[in-house]
DNA sequence: TCAAAAGTGTTTCGGGTACACCCATGG
DNA sequence: CCATGGGTGTACCCGAAACACTTTTGA
């Protein structure tokens, strides 16, 4: 039998599909599946989370993280892409599946299962435009407004996997403009966190790992003193231990 | 609009649902779902996955992990406790979600997506007559058959997550008999992370956890001074930090 | 000149790792 | 009595955490 595995697998499968494949996919029940993306987003002070107002019937005015039905010719990942590049005209955006939300009764309209996605993106004048005239909002993560269906969850689901991506990995920078300062990626972790971090240890372990390129460049938009911009340098980054806490 | 959120959600959705829910869910393509499950089990000695032998067309003679299409009336879950109650007879067995794979022509014969699960089970005599009784079988998970479409990748990603959480989290108990001696858990973990682990340290940072009560029994089937069977401690289990590498 | 943010070093502590010998027992 | 696996203690090292003052500059 392991001879078998040396065909040629989808040959081997299609000749026995045709005849046979209403045996075993006949009367199997299909499903509507969408994807549900958590956007998170930081404009350099909080971290915020886009959310869309439903203005039709039905759920109008209701609030509603951004997702779509899969099609027939895309996968979970294309679907989710295909919104975004609708929604902010970007490309190219960090994200990761969350989890399938799978439970009978979760949309009461129809059975749907949904495979949530959450995803990183900078915010700029550009693409909150763009996003405003979809509808869709930024909301800072501590006044989030009640969500429809398991929304809420997702959210909190996803809040949770990105603070422990956000440990162990440098995600932060999916967030940030090309040139940032220092403290503007502790202001970024401390709203992940959601709690202070002491300015000598952060910057000192942040430096250690070696990947961040320094410019001569300051940034005086926070302060008189002005802060230097650093640049990502993906070349120094190989996945290294990154524990930040 | 906030409002709106105290109302009874479910009938203030299905008043407008009725008219419009052709608008909303019409033309979207439906979707075959299944589960499959990566079932990996411990026989004290080495760390097994429990794969499946087709026997009958198509791919008869062809190795894949257990699944299953989900059914309208049940979630994801639900799904992989109804395949693993019939497989093996056991209950409350430990199982998480891996993640969803979704692309178009993973499966040739039907466009259709999975929602992969990885469990844990114990290995007993008892079991493995029923799980045989059924086509399948336990492989040792270091000489493991090829797999049909992209399970070989499922459980490469399950070995992965597997030993992600066993290091944060102490997994290895579900793959462990009631009473337990620390060599076998050693062993486990040995299996788990495929490296040698030094017993003294080892050890160490197992009891400082505090959650093993000691028994007075013995285990001599493997020493002739024989090691002391432990039980898990579930009251002194509290989610704490449980680095183990 | 002063307010406000940027930037910098040292000490302490705990956990991880490396490492080698004695113990108990059945055959 | 000896082979086999079970069980134990110490020293070192590194990274995390705690902690306070100087620098720069625009207003």
């Amino acid at each position: 039998m392991y001879l078998l595995h040396l065909l040629n697998f989808k040959e081997y499968f299609m000749k026995f599909a045709k005849d046979q494949q209403n045996r075993w996919y006949e009367n199997k029940e299909k499903i509507l599946v969408a994807v549900d993306c958590i956007i998170f987003g930081f404009d350099n002070q909080t971290l915020k989370l886009l959310v869309f107002k439903r203005e039709i019937e039905p759920l109008k005015g209701l609030w509603s993280l951004i997702g779509s039905f899969v099609r027939p010719n895309e996968n979970a990942n294309q679907a989710v892409l295909r919104i975004l590049k609708d929604l902010t005209g970007l490309e190219n955006i960090f994200m990761e599946e969350l989890r399938a939300y799978t439970d009978v009764n979760r949309d009461p309209g129809a059975r749907c299962i949904s495979i949530a996605q959450y995803a990183l993106i900078r915010i700029d004048k550009e693409n909150e435009e763009l996003v405003n005239k979809h509808g869709a909002y930024w909301f800072s993560i501590d006044t989030l407004p009640k969500l429809v269906l398991d929304h809420d969850t997702m959210v909190q689901d996803a809040l949770e996997k990105l603070r422990d991506k956000a440990q162990r990995t440098p995600i932060g920078f999916e967030l940030l403009p090309k040139y940032f300062t220092i403290p503007q990626i502790q202001t970024l972790y401390e709203q992940i966190f959601q709690k202070e971090i002491d300015t000598r240890n952060f910057r000192k372990k942040l430096l250690s790992l070696n990947f961040l390129k320094k410019t001569d460049m300051k940034d005086k938009s926070s302060s008189k003193k002005g802060a230097y911009l650093y640049e990502f340098d993906y070349d120094k980054h190989h996945d290294q231990d990154f524990l930040i806490k």
